[in-house]
DNA sequence: ATATATACTGAACATCTGTACAGTAATCAA
DNA sequence: TTGATTACTGTACAGATGTTCAGTATATAT
């Protein structure tokens, strides 16, 4: 952190605190009980020091009334840094090296994708393997070619989609499996989503 | 959500909007102006009918003492459903279908973990390609045989460690390629950390 | 040596804020 | 019909809260 005394530094920590812990903002008078300052005044100077600062910005006469810089308060929900080219002897967490973040929640929408356990290895060759998770977009239907749930009579597939005369071929990417061709006016057949990510944990 | 009414849906709707998009809970005025009303009793009303109905709880006397129900804020930081079997029929989003939920970014701790994205195709045959994001937990060390980032002479890249003999060898997982061999009283090497999880984005 | 910033105390003030009480009107169940 | 719930208006008040001004003391920089 840029320039914090010690004192400020303390109750700037002691902001993060509350709003990580309680998800609320102390009043002036709350911070100052918890150091134990005789007058709100005192905690007054060091919130003007910290906004001088930038850390926190202040809504003039407004209670509860501190904003913590979203750079500051986000630390920990920024998500995973991604690092670049490391230098020789810079340790990695060198903040010159950082390309951005991949913030994974944020990258799908929970709402409109869901995920799923791969069974098999019908798809090795597209990258997918046995228990890998599938991070799928809900939607009714994918251009040919495309990867995307495949449901056939209740069974959920990940498939490569390809239609074709009527029918629709779910394409395995493994030079052992044969593609399954599926007639939709005989067989239940639906798409459960496009799979548009592939998460692995080792 | 349980026997609202729609005054109070949108009441409630709007706690979780300023929480969610300004980080502050308002003050029974601030929501009263909001929704035009000309008494800030009216907003009472409304709060003390949510808080018997269990969606928030009110520290009394306390500006801005409304808490809403983590169970109901944290609704969409829940990560992404992961879907079992699917019967036919069955929309995937039921509920039935639910085996868990994916919790990307709780699953890394972002101050340990950080992201690195693959060049080439040396690590095809474990699954991993050109483009992915290796997840990797920083440690200086791991053990023979698993896959790790690799830094020699500055240079990032991922492999499976083996050490012999006092050398290092990065063993690529490509037929077409071959294990480098990294002589440590050389070469300036060390251990980046360990490859715990893939993620592709399609 | 002088000025500036830090780190407070102490008292007073205006207004913000939750609360209380008294109503009105509409809806709905018993 | 009666009573309860919902959905407000309107006035008033006590206390919570941000603010201001006047100081004190120490450390740091010029």
């Amino acid at each position: 952190m840029k320039g914090l005394t010690a004192r400020q530094e303390e109750i700037f920590e002691y902001l993060l605190t509350c709003m990580k812990e309680e998800n609320y903002i102390p009043t002036m008078r709350e911070i100052s009980t918890h150091f134990g300052f005789k007058s709100p005044n005192a905690v007054r100077d060091h919130l003007m020091a910290l906004e001088k600062k930038g850390l926190i910005s202040r809504r003039d006469n407004v209670s509860r009334g501190i904003e913590i810089n979203p750079d500051y308060l986000e630390q920990e929900n920024r998500g995973l840094p991604i690092v670049g080219r490391v230098a020789a002897g810079t340790p990695i967490s060198a903040i010159e090296n950082l390309e951005g973040y991949l913030e994974l929640d944020n990258l799908y929408d929970c709402s409109r994708h869901y995920a799923l356990r791969v069974r098999g290895d019908s798809m090795v060759d597209a990258g997918i393997w046995d228990g890998d998770f599938c991070i799928v977009r809900e939607q009714p239907n994918v251009e040919n070619g495309e990867i995307a749930v495949a449901i056939v009579e209740g069974e959920a597939t990940v498939k490569r989609i390809d239609r074709r005369d009527g029918y629709i071929n779910l394409v395995p990417e493994n030079e052992f499996y044969s593609p399954i061709r599926v007639d939709p006016s005989v067989t239940d057949f639906r798409i459960g989503g496009k799979v548009v990510g592939i998460h692995r944990v080792l």
